[in-house]
DNA sequence: GTTTAGCACTCAACCCTTTCGAGTGCTAAC
DNA sequence: GTTAGCACTCGAAAGGGTTGAGTGCTAAAC
């Protein structure tokens, strides 16, 4: 037996109406969208073929065809249209990419996989606040005469640091200078104020000098920026576990919620470290059937954030509730801003880079 | 009608038995489990009581009670035994706190992401190889006599940083010198060799210069240890979409497959960029009925990913592949070591921070 | 030889009914 | 106040009939 064109014309429509419906594709709709026009018996007996050739199968003697592995691979190797992507669409995925995560952003997400995972249910974890990082001193560490990396000494002891190429030659003994000009002006300082400062100082500065200046202020300031409200929610995957989600729909429902659920998601409690929310109490409308019990913790001195667990009403309070605060603790520790040297510390002997 | 210490009683049994089979209880399992021994009758009138008063209500007349939210509300506000953490527990929790993530992991972790939410299918993104790190340039900034802020630059122009306190009071003066003998010694090797290296000048250092020098390879250690083989998967929440997924058992079950797949997962395609694997040619049996797609991206020079997405084998090959392989170019091209500065970086004029 | 109309046949999906049993509410006795 | 006993209720599971999309085959048309 032969594979004709028309049958792999067949075979091709068979494989991407599968795709999109998930139903058994019969001899009318394939008639319907052929090319040239021939009746629902002519491909039937063109697909009693395929079928003997082990491209398509029937889930039973009354149903449409559907393709088998074989079919799907011949599909992938001869058959589709390999599409371009558009231009808007390289351009989303490059930004996403280049989104660079924060710090704070990649501890909290871990916290959040850490409590899902051990909780077993999906948890949320967000920070909140308007922290004021600032600037207590600033370094540059000539590397040649397009490059220097910057240090940043923050408030909270915290440093960061990057590769910075100038926009202009520098001389590498410049940098001494630059450094010196940052210091006197652009520390102790909200990241708001640098703008302001460098207006100031526009007169008093050599073009090219006020040029390198600025570039390193932006770049100062992107470092200070922590995310004002972040909210992350993993552990999905929990919930199929449970009978009361056993239907995907409402499984996916709820996911959703906790996927984009920025808004819906129980605020932070005025009171105590540790707040429960059982079915019709809370706001969200997608929440009403399941309870939520919500710890905070403290980021530093002046940002809060919470961690949160979501499940059905019927969740076990007393295991959740205490593990919860173990994490809420945890994280609080791990955030301090004088962070006492650990056990962990001491044994290793180092801070670590980072 | 009185809340008498006996409805408590049965309240809390009731809780706790729905708590965990998700079954209204019935008469007959409270009465057994009760502490002083009474009839399933009795505790039928005690029912009617308390669903009367609203702790409890009845799926429909024939069935037992299950907890009403005002019933959870006095579960959890006065039945509930606090649970105290096992000192294993808290441990546990604090362990995987302060595991950092690695930059690499987070930008891998954000790729996979990306990638589900784009073509909303699970996702994988994998690293290995056997990327060694050097580092090109030490340099120690004091802060003060014991702190001093530690500069990597390392192989590909990346730069890392952190506050180190030091073990001992060090003359900030001091700091320069130690910094040479680090230049001197222990650039351009690998992690492996810094031990030996600093073997070999025990004799020629004093005890805390030692001491001092020893503590900061420890953290340059550290920060050049970059992950050999990690997995990280996302995006569960998708298939919850899809009809063959309908039933939770089976999400339940590839997704547990994918949350701890290590070995599961399609290996590395030894041949071109890209690979699908339809069904059946998947090697492991949890994935027999659903199709992969993976496209392999370069991290730097040494080091290989993969990024994958697993749907059902009816999945939309076209617009998953021409996807994929855009996300690979785009994590191939952020990973690249000498990064051509990109238009962003031209137009906010800096390099970043971080 | 290929294509088409026509027709009998198949079988999952749907709906309706029946059966079964866990669990109730009530009553009367203890 | 507690208990045994009994009739009652109602969802879940099992059986049976109907429906309709889709097939395979045959015989006629091209």
């Amino acid at each position: 037996m032969e594979l004709t064109d028309r049958k792999k014309q067949i075979l091709k429509i068979v494989v991407e109406n599968y795709i999109h419906t998930a139903e058994p594709v019969g001899s009318k709709t394939i008639a319907a969208r052929m090319e040239r026009r021939v009746s629902s018996a002519t491909i039937r007996n063109e697909l009693a073929e395929l079928t003997e050739m082990g491209y398509l199968e029937q889930p039973h003697t009354s149903a449409g065809r559907a393709p088998t592995p074989k079919g799907y691979r011949l599909y992938v190797d001869e058959l589709m249209e390999r599409q371009r992507l558009s231009l808007r669409e390289t351009e989303e995925i490059n930004a996403v990419l280049h989104t660079r995560l924060k710090e704070l952003d990649a501890i909290i997400a871990q916290a959040g996989r850490a409590v899902s995972s051990f909780l077993n249910y999906p948890a949320y974890v967000t920070a909140t606040g308007k922290k004021q990082l600032i600037v207590r001193r600033f370094d540059l560490i000539p590397v040649d005469e397009w490059n220097c990396i910057g240090v940043l000494m923050l408030s909270g002891n915290r440093v960061k640091s990057h590769l910075i190429r100038m926009q202009l030659k520098v001389d590498p003994e410049q940098f001494p200078a630059l450094a010196n000009l940052l210091n006197a002006h652009f520390t102790e300082i909200a990241a708001a104020e640098m703008g302001e400062r460098l207006m100031d100082l526009t007169e008093q500065l050599p073009a090219p000098m006020f040029l390198l200046l600025s570039q390193l202020i932006a770049a100062a300031g992107d470092a200070l920026e922590e995310q004002q409200q972040k909210i992350i929610t993993t552990g999905a995957r929990a919930l199929l576990k449970l009978p009361e989600f056993r239907d995907a729909e409402k499984a996916h429902a709820l996911m959703s919620v906790l996927a984009d659920g920025k808004e819906n998601l129980p605020v932070p409690s005025d009171a105590g470290p540790m707040k429960i929310l059982i079915g019709p109490e809370n706001v969200a409308d997608a929440l009403k059937d399941t309870s939520v019990v919500v710890a905070s913790y403290d980021i530093g001195d002046d940002m809060r954030g919470l961690v949160g667990v979501v499940g059905p009403t019927r969740m076990d309070y007393a295991a959740v509730v205490a593990r919860l605060s173990g994490f809420a603790d945890g994280l609080t520790r791990l955030l301090e801003v004088h962070p006492a040297p650990s056990k962990e510390d001491k044994q290793n002997g180092t801070g670590k880079y980072g």
